[in-house]
DNA sequence: AACTGATTGCGTCCACTGTACGCGATCGCG
DNA sequence: CGCGATCGCGTACAGTGGACGCAATCAGTT
């Protein structure tokens, strides 16, 4: 068996742990910590000092008790990581009585918000994983935006990955730029003023940029690019299909 | 010291060793292996077995040597990452005297094909770090295929991490469909089959997905719609610029 | 030709992961 | 009232990245 077949599996199981209800039957000690509480504390780890500070370790020190005691809980690493994305998640944005386009946005908007809270989660949705309830309501959610469109099942699932990519790179700039890490902006700038003349465009781009300021419009950008693109294909295929007026 | 700050600093001193010149000098024994040779070894084991089965130990092994010895030529893990990245992105990807769109999407293309490849670049890609060379020879080729078009460098930028996160996604589940990883989804598929009453949308899509057969067309179906946008913006920007009616 | 000091190969050691396992304490249910 | 499932948690271990130090090597200088 490889290592690569046993992380897969340890996947497969997170989800499982993921998705298993509640049991009610007791017949032991009253548990002294719940799910909740550790999922919090680790969330709150992730917060402050990062997502690979969260360890066994440090969830337990915060919950005042040791590693051990975790793995009653919580079956490993991989599920803790499973418990903390769909608690961070939380409850998908939905806009009522609107139009797809508005409502498509701020439904990829409040996906970047709840980036934006938890910067880390960015890592955890990127990795190959078994979504869990609170990530599948979100998909539920953005799906229940375009059942007006005439898309297939296929290209409305790319469409909202293609939305969450869009999110999920800005959010990662975003928190790049931040302390301590705008070192790492900071040394890609020394880079291209010492070689400006091999990354010409990649440098005046760059340059361009910064005099914009930190345009914060970067998301609506993406997301004004991406739905016209959408906007193009429903005008064709609505003429071409039902009525054209 | 917080470890968050450790963790950046060894990043920028990742991207300073990316980009340092090879010393010509050479007083003391010859090197017995080469940067270049540990590279291949170590993608060649990301190849084989994923990323994570990329270690110093097992890198050495490979070499027929012990890790401690790969130490003088990499000074850490962070730095073999930057050049396994670097290494397999290689040569950007050109299409000459083509237009705008077709450039984009040859260059897009491109990125897909090597990410292919090596589907832990991925990973690697998405990761906070500074790029090498090679990833920011990738950007200006990229850039080159922009410069008729009227937009500015921030919104260039966007729209080629734009079409790298599309592309990356697809990777991802691409990557993921394969055996081991093909039980994510089918544990995915049996959680939806179970709570088709939660997530009926959901359901609906991936069934209707999966009659589509695996669409080999998802790249193109972002492309277009991305391209579509952009095209939008183009006339209507040479509309009003141009000639105002 | 001898010396010298930078540089290489690599063994030892350490902090710290995640986690298997086992033991005693607890307490709901029959 | 006791049976046995469940809890808290200590011990133990394999495997990680990496600091450090020492001996062997060899390019330059003398």
């Amino acid at each position: 068996m490889t290592e690569g077949e046993v992380d897969a599996a340890s996947r497969v199981e997170a989800a499982a742990f993921l998705w298993a209800q509640p049991s009610g039957r007791k017949p032991g000690p009253k548990p002294r910590y719940t799910l909740d509480g550790i999922a919090e504390a680790a969330i709150a780890i992730a917060d402050e000092s990062g997502l690979d500070e969260v360890t066994m370790q440090r969830v337990a020190e915060r919950l005042g008790t040791t590693k051990m005691a975790l793995y009653r809980y919580v079956p490993g690493r991989a599920e803790l990581d499973a418990i903390m994305l769909d608690t961070a998640l939380g409850a998908p944005v939905v806009a009522e009585g609107v139009q797809w386009r508005a409502a498509l946005t701020a439904w990829a908007a409040g996906v970047h918000t709840r980036a934006m809270t938890h910067p880390w989660v960015v890592e955890l949705v990127q990795r190959p994983h078994t979504p869990g309830p609170g990530e599948l309501a979100w998909f539920e959610a953005g799906l229940g935006t375009m059942v007006e469109l005439p898309l297939r099942g296929g290209e409305k699932l790319d469409l909202l990955t293609l939305l969450v990519g869009h999110v999920m790179s800005l959010v990662r700039q975003r928190d790049s730029s931040r302390a301590p890490e705008q070192q790492l902006a900071a040394s890609l700038a020394s880079i291209l003023a010492t070689r400006a003349e091999l990354y010409p465009r990649t440098a005046s781009a760059f340059a361009e940029a910064d005099d914009d300021g930190a345009r914060d419009d970067a998301l609506r950008f993406g997301f004004e690019r991406v739905l016209d693109g959408v906007a193009a294909l429903v005008a064709e295929r609505g003429a071409s299909s039902s009525s054209p007026s």
